[in-house]
Formats: C-alpha cells, sequence, structure tokens
DNA sequence: GCCGAAGGTGAGCGGCCGCTTAGCGTGCCT
DNA sequence: AGGCACGCTAAGCGGCCGCTCACCTTCGGC
C-alpha cells in the first residue's frame, strides 16, 4: 500500500534504475503480487490494477509476464550480490566480515521482504535461459560468503570442518528470513540482523 | 519416476494410511506436481494424468484441488511433528535430544523432499479454516523445538540469549532443507542431517 | 496548424482452467 | 439371474487466463 520501512542500508526508495515512470509503478506493482499471491496466481489485470492502468498497458513496457519477473529478479539478485561484496571487501578481519555480511544481507531479506521473497521463492517460474543467467549470480553469491569463511578458516579465526556445507547453511539461514519475517511481528530487522550475525560466528567457531 | 530414496528412518512406504489406492495414487501423484511446479502451475487434468487417470475421476475421491493440498499438508505436518515428538521425548541429556531432533527433521526434509517442499511452501494456497488448522501444528513444531533448548539452557549445557529468535533460526534452517536440497547433489540426506546438528549445537553454544 | 511518435484504452480472441454431469462397465448380494 | 452400488470416463460448461489489435489521446518539432 506504501513503500514505508527503510531499514536496508543507503537506498531510498529501490528500483529508481528503471524507466520511464510507469514501467517501474508496474514492476513495483508486480513485486507486491508476487510476493502475495505468487508467481502462477497473480494476473496480468492484478498487476496493471495495482500500477492504475488497463491490462494492455502492461504489453507496451515488458514483452510477457515472465519478463517482469525476470527483470526483478536480476534486479533484486544483483542488489542482493552487491551488499555482500560490500561486506567482503571490507578492510577488517574475517569474523568482523563475516557479521557484516550476514547482518546487512539479513538486513535485506528482511526489510525488502516483498522483493527478497520473489527473488528468492520464484525462481522455478522462469524459462530456462532466464534460469541459467539468475542461477550465475547465486553462484557468485555463494563464492562471496565462502571467500570469508575460507579467509577466516586460513587465518585460525574459524574452526569449520565442511566449508562448503557450512557455506550452504550461512546462506540457507539468511535466505529463509524472506519467508517468515513479519513486518508486523516482534523484531525488527536491525534486531534479526544483529541475532543472525552471532549465530552465524557460533556456527563458524569463531571467538566472541 | 518412482519411489526409490529412502533414508528417512523406520517408514518403508508413506501415505500408507491413504485408502482406497486409487485416492493414495491421486494424492501421490498430487505430491510430485504441487513439487516441481508449484500448487497454482499444476493442473488437476495433470495429477489425474500421472495417476493414470482421466481428470473426472479426481473429483470422485477429493472436493477439490484445494482438498488434495489440505490433506497432503496435514499429513506431511502430522510426521514432522511426530519425528520432533519422538527426538524430544528421548532420554538423553538435552545436546543429545537437540542433535536428534535436528538430524532426524533435517533428514527427512532431504530424504522426503517432495513431500517437504510442498508441506512447507504452499501453505498460502490453502484457505483461511485450513490454513488455520496448519498453522497450530506448526506452532506445536516450534514448541517442541523451543522446550529442547529451554532444558538446555536450565540445566546449563547451552548458552543461548534469545530462546525465541534462536528456536526460530534452528526450524528455519532445517525448513529451508526442502527448498536447496538436491538429489543428485554431493550430499545424503545422513551427511546432511549429521552436518547440520553440528552447527546446530555451535548455534546454542552446547560443549563438543 | 499539421504530423508522427509514444503511451494509453476497450473490446475481445483462442485456449486452458476447475469442476459437473450423464452414462457405462464391473463385481458383490440376494 | 437380477439389481444396484461403486468407480470411472467422455464430453463439455462457464469463466478467467495471457495476450493482441484497432483506435484514441497528448505533445514536441517545424
Amino acid at each position: 500500500m506504501s513503500t514505508a520501512e527503510e531499514t536496508t542500508g543507503g537506498e531510498i526508495e529501490p528500483w529508481e534504475e528503471v524507466t520511464p515512470d510507469a514501467a517501474r509503478r508496474l514492476l513495483v506493482a508486480a513485486v507486491e503480487a508476487f510476493a502475495e499471491r505468487g508467481y502462477h496466481a497473480t494476473t496480468t489485470r492484478d498487476i496493471a490494477g495495482r500500477a492504475g492502468m488497463s491490462p494492455a498497458a502492461l504489453y507496451i513496457h515488458y514483452k510477457t509476464k515472465e519478463e517482469l519477473l525476470h527483470r526483478i529478479s536480476r534486479i533484486g539478485h544483483d542488489r542482493a550480490l552487491s551488499i555482500l561484496r560490500t561486506a567482503a571487501a571490507g578492510e577488517g578481519d574475517a569474523t568482523g566480515r563475516l557479521a557484516d555480511a550476514v547482518s546487512s544481507f539479513v538486513r535485506w531479506h528482511a526489510g525488502r521482504r516483498t522483493t527478497a521473497r520473489v527473488v528468492q521463492y520464484e525462481l522455478d517460474a522462469l524459462g530456462p535461459d532466464a534460469r541459467a543467467e539468475i542461477l550465475d549470480l547465486r553462484r557468485q553469491v555463494d563464492a562471496e560468503v565462502r571467500g570469508i569463511i575460507e579467509d577466516g578458516v586460513a587465518s585460525g579465526e574459524f574452526a569449520v570442518l565442511d566449508v562448503h556445507g557450512t557455506t550452504l547453511a550461512v546462506l540457507s539461514l539468511c535466505i529463509d528470513v524472506a519467508r517468515w519475517f513479519n513486518v508486523d511481528g516482534p523484531r525488527t530487522p536491525d534486531e534479526v540482523g544483529a541475532l543472525y550475525a552471532d549465530l552465524v560466528l557460533r556456527m563458524v567457531g569463531a571467538a566472541k
């Protein structure tokens, strides 16, 4: 119904890169609808209606309904990846960088839950080509987190037996926030980010 | 195309409680279809086809397509809850019981990934009444895990600041296995169960 | 003041959706 | 042998789906 919550970090309003204005309104409407009902249960009439337009207007800016999902997924993954890259490229030790990465990644999944839900859970609705493109971005996400954990193991900060498995678990934990997080619930995105950073440091055996 | 993998534990073939035979075949077909494509993208013609029947046959055994999802969700949650209850009621200390609970819960989500996917991710497709019934089961699932963690804190085995938040994270970690686990991947359900039990014990600060 | 491009609409097409109905085959009860 | 309950199918209904098309505005350039 509005663009209220803002705990993600620097960005004031996302999707500003999408132009013209009508195309952005349609995309924002699609994000909301896909997050609420899922891609397949959302109709093009619903999307256009939320954007205050007729059903036909959608096809001036997007070739198909799937292209909308593709664009959302692409932009969302780019954003998630850049959040992780910023944290991973920080100057502190592995412990601090992992805590940064997890807390900011979680803050995004909680604060931008609507977007994150679509990005993380509607992947299967994409066709083979778009799907492959997104999966490649996911591998880069995985590599960023794994890199920090490997650094920590090499420096002796972390005690991890299965680096790949632990990386998977850390990412899985963060991503699933988008499924259960409730804006009206008792926790703020910042609080969940702090809690999860602590839990993840425990998982890798970092000194407190 | 068959019921191959078996790492869940005692059960040989699930859904045996569903009778008559045709109703069970339809239900198994629905589980496969829902897990592959999602509830809304699955057609009644597809379900009936997989079960080797005509579309109309479905409505002899089930009132609507949603009733199929409801039955699947109900049986799946009952099974998940009974797995956790068995572990929680064990005789060991909290550390052992939590490790048991996590490893068996994860084994189920990995080994019975098809079912778990439907159970955990298609909840929103249910109507209000069925949804409320399932949400009640989820609260019981949460209570079982929280109970073990509270026991461990009381006995001094665990060092946990936020019991509710940690419970949420532990369950979230286990449940998300159903999203990423790949039967053709490098890990067996048993291996993931063991890895996750170790990670969770670290999360609660249990002595190794 | 005219013109074409850009962005929008109302109506509607072909098709697939969930679900229903009339009727058919089969096997058990008497 | 007759009857009938049960499980199932073929056909199809009403409706909504993604998407298209013919047409209508608005507006900057000359």
